[in-house]
DNA sequence: ATAATCTTGTATATTAATTAACAGGTCTGG
DNA sequence: CCAGACCTGTTAATTAATATACAAGATTAT
């Protein structure tokens, strides 16, 4: 099986990259959205102290082609010695740099409802590299209460928080009706990347990157293949 | 901007299908990825007043090309009449139907640790046809709890619920250790389709529908994109 | 030393997905 | 009644993504 989000949807920001050899890619869009997925699995192998994976086994455990896998790290260039496997704790490195997560990314999160605690609460952004430096909310019974040791504020703050600890990254968990409001705020106060967990269509400057994701889209997909898979009167393989 | 996720990674599923007019397609991946988002918007649009959409105003709205909404639609056959506009109280059901939301399609969660209970939390499953039919836990201070009405129950439970219940879909965020042994079990005891937040590659029969999510996943394209367009230096557009 | 078996990088071929083009149908205003 | 501005469904062209193939280096065993 295979990805699926907002990623799909929408002008692609198509990004050309210089390689170390200085030959020019324009690197695809299927490309970058597997980055996190090499990195996320040989960050596991690190920790479990393998120290050489073979582009075959690490495709393997992620279900590609080995083939594929070589051809999208060929954009960056020279991950190995020729003729040896990837060395791990090399190429975890030279992975977050590539993502952008070689020095942490600190977040914020507006909106403090059940999505935006759970978002909080899951402990593993951090350990990504991604420390969460903020948490945003209106309602007064929430103002002051605490989410794994970081204190909910109000909306107001905002800006000031953002351009103190200089934070790049938000996400938004707001009620529909002001979000394209709130949304505005945060690009004023220097938010370059929002990751929108509203159903809304933010419209905002071209050079804002928005990743919208949608819950229900995940348990969408899985009720249409397992629909299929289960009336076979409504597939027909030959 | 557009979709990333474990969808991307692995085997693909490919699904013939029969349309209306008695013609065969093999229907994309990439097509089957957006129906959630159309039918999404469609009933956004219907709660609004809305009765008829064109396919340029419809794609618009989603980032995309009317064509390629067309193009989506017409594996299906025949939403419209020749020269109109789709109707959106007719194409809100035919989309249910296509993707097996026609009825409520239950589901349950297992893990009610922070994101288990997050998932458990976000009310808008159910209004999406989803409703969620059990919570399963280890954790004796966990079980009997209550979220949103529905009681803890331990993992021992799951087997009967899922059959009693006739439950096709689980969430799993239990622990990467037991991840595997508690697909099985989900699997043993008639689950067909798993949404997978751990960071295990489960190993099931091929008839089984593993959607992998991975939060993190969508901070690390946001926090790729914006650091190259903070950085020209590392982009270069031709 | 050399054959067998690993490895990567990369060019080529194949397949999939997207976009464009357009034949007809509908509707509105004059 | 006809022109202009919509509309969809469908095919064709284009572009993107994936898979194959293989040259060349490394390693190991014999």
């Amino acid at each position: 099986m295979s990805a699926f989000d907002s990623f799909l949807i929408g002008k692609v920001n198509t990004l050309k990259i210089t390689n170390k050899k200085g030959k020019q890619f324009r690197v695809p869009d299927a490309t970058i959205r597997r980055l996190p997925l090499y990195l996320d699995k040989l960050i596991l192998l690190q920790q479990a102290g393998v120290r050489e994976v073979s582009s075959r086994q690490l495709a393997m455990s992620l279900d590609i082609k080995a083939s594929q896998l070589r051809h999208d790290f060929h954009y960056f260039g020279g991950f190995s010695k020729p003729g040896r496997p990837y060395d791990v704790d090399q190429l975890v490195p030279a992975l977050e740099e590539i993502i952008g997560v070689d020095n942490p990314v600190p977040f914020i999160v507006v909106g403090a409802g059940h999505l935006g605690q759970a978002l909080c609460n899951y402990a593993n952004f951090e350990r990504q590299g991604f420390p969460l430096q903020g948490i945003f909310d209106n309602d007064p019974d929430l103002i002051g209460t605490k989410i794994r040791g970081i204190k909910i504020e109000p909306i107001e703050n905002i800006a000031s928080v953002i351009k103190k600890k200089n934070i790049r990254l938000a996400a938004i968990t707001v009620p529909s009706l002001v979000a394209q409001e709130i949304a505005i705020k945060l690009v004023d106060a220097g938010i370059r990347g929002i990751w929108n967990y509203t159903p809304v269509d933010l419209r905002l400057p071209e050079d804002i990157i928005v990743r919208n994701e949608r819950l229900a889209t995940g348990l969408m997909c899985l009720s249409f293949k397992t629909k299929r898979l289960e009336h076979p009167e409504l597939i027909s393989d030959d």
